[in-house]
DNA sequence: CAGTGGTCTAGACCACTCG
DNA sequence: GAGTGGTCTAGACCACTGA
């Protein structure tokens, strides 16, 4: 016999990387097929496929049909971000949650929300900010969007003791949305509520939600500049 | 009969979501187990696993044995983030790419260099940094450190044409990295560089990797205020 | 048009965990 | 201990696509 048995999906991926790591296989190979590898694994197609498809989820390999699979020779790797409930992720990391209610208004959108929101100018629309503080001191600022008429529950929420974020996720269903990460100077507002510098570097989050094509929510969330997000690979 | 054939996982998929979004299912709602879906939709259980098990994975649905499927309740949902080199995240945008190596020494790490890589303050590294522009404009500054026993090629590599990025990911392989996102400001060198004003805010990405337990190389890769990143979800 | 990956099926065994 | 999801198998058909 020339191979062990492997007859896990996970063991497969394990074999896998180990030729990849260790230059067997490296950038641009051609590996075998399914068929092959399951024989030399001692494993059904089954198997090895998952294990392949996973991997080429991942960036690490390439599958096209008929061509067959091959080592990524430009790896654009994956990563997965988790997108957690503010209080949450400010439990999680051992502080204690505290939340401000800032502004709660019924007014039409700004050119920008508009832009985002592919709404006109004069949707029904919720304007809510809020703060959400760590230890009591301040973590998150929170500006959001709500149009009314895709979440007309919203009126009634006690937004006074419950962030939008919270009462929207259970309370109202989306299909899709778009989320997108920068920097940006604090303006004397947001330097004021988050207790920085003016000018001082923000690590901004921009999310927006739709419902099948009825969108649902616009919210910027500006963290202060010690603040950073993770993810491993 | 009750219920249309719905055999692929995809079509198993688009189902549950739209139970979800109909609120028939809202969050929280234990839902029926995989034999009984599998039987309602005419379809093999190994079918409604997949299905369920990529829901699963996006952080829509939580499964646990015994205790059934359920729609999450506090979804941490998932983003999928696109990490490509950053010559290609250049060209996709229809830019022309250009490379200018800013700097090439072998040193030893700073003490950030150090924390992040776990190295000792002697280790034999080089220190690589470069400037990534996209039609003729600054578009990130790149700062990496390289750790050498890992990498030993690196110090014949023509670092001059090529981005450090570019040649450790075909001649390199790595088993598992970090990303970190922060905003910080710009220092007066960042500033001359990426040609911003002193304290403009940058988007910071520091991406550290390793094979097996074995460091290889950490980067600080800062981009001007006007990039974003973006995913769906 | 032939060979690859993509998927579905029916059945089985297993691991975990909740009641 | 019983019932759920987690996984593996052997076989089959299909869709795509590159030679």
């Amino acid at each position: 016999m020339s191979q062990a048995q492997i007859n896990s999906y996970q063991a497969v991926q394990a074999e896998i990387m180990k030729r990849i790591q260790g230059r067997e296989w490296p950038p641009g190979t051609l590996i075998p097929g399914e068929m092959e590898l399951a024989e030399a694994f001692g494993c059904a197609r089954a198997t090895v496929n998952r294990a392949l498809r996973e991997l080429a989820e991942t960036g690490i390999l390439e599958r096209k049909r008929r061509a067959g699979t091959r080592v990524a020779l430009n790896p654009v790797r994956k990563a997965v971000l988790d997108i957690p409930i503010t209080r949450h992720e400010i439990e999680s990391r051992g502080a204690a949650y505290g939340y401000n209610l800032v502004e709660r208004t019924r007014a039409g959108p700004t050119p920008t929300v508009q832009a985002r929101l592919e709404l006109p100018a004069d949707a029904d629309m919720l304007h809510v900010s809020c703060m959400h503080l760590a230890d009591q001191r301040p973590f998150q600022f929170e500006d959001r969007w709500v149009h009314i008429p895709a979440a007309p529950g919203i009126l009634e929420a006690p937004l006074d003791r419950l962030s939008a974020n919270e009462w929207l996720v259970q309370e109202v269903p989306y299909s899709h949305g778009r989320i997108l990460f920068s920097a940006a100077n604090a303006t004397p507002r947001e330097a004021e509520l988050l207790e920085v510098a003016e000018g001082s570097a923000l690590f901004i989050v921009e999310r927006t939600t739709w419902l099948a094509c009825s969108p649902i929510t616009f919210v910027r969330m500006s963290y202060r500049a010690d603040y950073s997000m993770v993810t491993e690979l």
